[in-house]
DNA sequence: CTGTTAGCGCTTTCAA
DNA sequence: TTGAAAGCGCTAACAG
């Protein structure tokens, strides 16, 4: 091998093995027919000159590039990775790549990537909005970029969503504790302007609600979705001790180990002290032992399902009906609750 | 706006702002000279047209992707992610977009990816190699490639590297503990057949060879790099309870975490009763309160500089003369490590 | 089953 | 400072 060589093209393979380019296209991709002879001398030909076929000269003739794009939020949360998972093992096995992005919750970081991506001409877009206003999913579907919304809804706009039962979730986390007696339930949740921060607070006073147990306020703290979001938040409530709180809802697994630190350094014990419940669950690579109470989200279906969505909709014409799924949450009742006032 | 219309390309833009397709391409992309008027006209052309310029067609035509590559063996490793972001950031500062990979140490998924990397004729390779053979490298090498390995060495290639001093840091966290007093001290290693597991057993050896210590090769134990190695590895050491092992070296972060684990269920408190010390650090998302002695190895800059190299390769002619980088590690000592024998 | 022609959308090269 | 022509490497469309 001359390894001064150009890399070979279609047409070099095509004149070694005696035959037109697009005889060898046809062999290669066993797209159209052709005889097992000529098949067997293309691939040779291609193997002797290591042909290394150009995806962009494809991709630019043929209008598709074989490629997804996942937009999450928080590339460091499991729960995304398991997501990723999911999208990965769809799209390979149907010959997709899958290029990852990251947006830190971003609006500005998430233009870039979409603007990035429309450029690049991936075929669908798995999106986990940065913000709840529909405008980033509007401009794709103006571009005729086939987007799947994961997760999390957008407003005003008709397009593809698949997500988590996030207010059924919060629901049962929040009976669970109302069961157990606790009455003085914190939720501390999330941004006010994304979707499932609203509705796993609607779920936790929906549940209060079929209690009879009156809604404080003061109990429903909104911030990020983050190990700091979680300590402060739990850092402000329990410094007003006047709340007399029992029991604390986290609205997602990173919050989650922010409340568990910050209640440690209030020498608070889990669940004597103070019962916790999380949304989202957090694999053991993050805690010493499965013991928290958890509404667990099907992470990796939830990839899954949206990528099938996405492919089926890259395969149809654009005028499909809209669809909205809603994979449901598993309530794991572990070690971090307990009743009220139970002797210790 | 009319939604059924193609997307605009150069032509019509060209055709709308009255000048030659090259000189849209010349004002949009600020290459060549074109003068204040007529880059006004044309930007307003391409506002008014939504214009999205094809980058498949740009990359063919211009030999040029502007796509790295990051490979990684295990993207939910936070050292892992921590190296993408100082990718990224360089990349994206360079104009560059990064597509990340995972191959979870396989050397199918790695050739898997490498081949379709090759086909979509990124710029440059950055290389976390799933064996230390260096076929794949190599193989990338003879196609002009350009690679930076990433944090280990490969056997018998002429390749730029960048990595942490895995030997320095292994001696200096071992010297730690024989300063402590510890003589049995354990380490819990990776495969065997990467660079980074068989030197940071080397700087452990050498260390105890400086304090005229023995080697018992029964406390040098090789696995795999994640929670579950670690796990398994620490079970087999403690029902050999012949070995009195009073300190163990946990070769990576995630291998820490299996130690902590299986520690827990002997009922082994740390540093009460043996003594952890860990290559890499972990963030708080995964600890309670900074509680281990690491060696910490500059994880962004390491993503930092090797992209910046890479940047470098890419612009330079093939005839470069091969670096190799060691970035020195920090030992931070905490509080898993104690004076064997202190009185508790 | 195989081939010819044309062209995807852009930029290189050469010319003015 | 601008443009015309050519072509990157491949496949769609049509023909045989």
């Amino acid at each position: 091998m001359n390894p001064n060589a150009k890399p070979a093209t279609i047409r070099d393979v095509a004149k070694r093995a005696g035959v037109a380019p697009i005889t060898v296209s046809r062999a290669l991709n066993k797209s159209g027919y052709v005889s097992d002879e000529v098949r067997i001398r293309v691939e040779q030909a291609a193997a002797e000159l290591e042909f290394v076929p150009n995806m962009l000269a494809r991709s630019l003739r043929s209008h598709k590039t074989n490629t997804l794009a996942l937009i999450v939020t928080d590339i460091t949360n499991p729960f995304w990775t398991t997501v990723a998972r999911g999208v990965e093992d769809v799209a390979n096995a149907s010959g997709y790549q899958v290029v990852f992005c990251n947006t830190d919750e971003n609006e500005e970081k998430q233009a870039q990537y979409l603007s990035m991506l429309l450029r690049r001409r991936v075929d669908g877009i798995l999106l986990v909005p940065a913000s709840s206003t529909g405008d980033a999913v509007r401009l794709l579907l103006a571009k005729q970029m086939r987007v799947v919304v994961l997760d999390r809804r957008v407003r005003g706009c008709t397009v593809d969503v698949v997500r988590g039962a996030s207010t059924d979730g919060a629901r049962q986390l929040t009976r669970h504790l109302l069961e157990l007696g606790h009455r003085r339930i914190a939720i501390l949740s999330g941004p006010k302007h994304v979707s499932v921060s609203e509705e796993r607070v609607m779920g936790y006073m929906q549940a209060l609600k079929q209690m009879g147990v009156d809604i404080d306020t003061r109990l429903v703290v909104h911030g990020q979705f983050s190990v700091s979001g979680g300590y402060i938040m739990t850092q402000a409530l329990l410094t007003q001790s006047a709340l007399e709180v029992t029991a604390i809802f986290a609205a997602n697994n990173f919050i989650a180990i922010g409340v568990l630190r910050a209640l440690r350094e209030f020498a608070l014990r889990v669940p004597e002290d103070i019962s916790v419940v999380v949304f989202d669950d957090l694999p053991e690579t993050y805690t010493w032992e499965p013991f928290l109470t958890v509404a667990a989200q099907p992470a990796y279906e939830l990839g899954k399902e949206a990528t099938a969505l996405l492919l089926q909709r890259i395969k149809e014409p654009a005028d499909y009906e809209i669809q909205e799924i809603v994979l449901p949450t598993e309530l794991i009742v572990r070690n971090s609750t307990r009743s009220v006032g139970q002797i210790v």
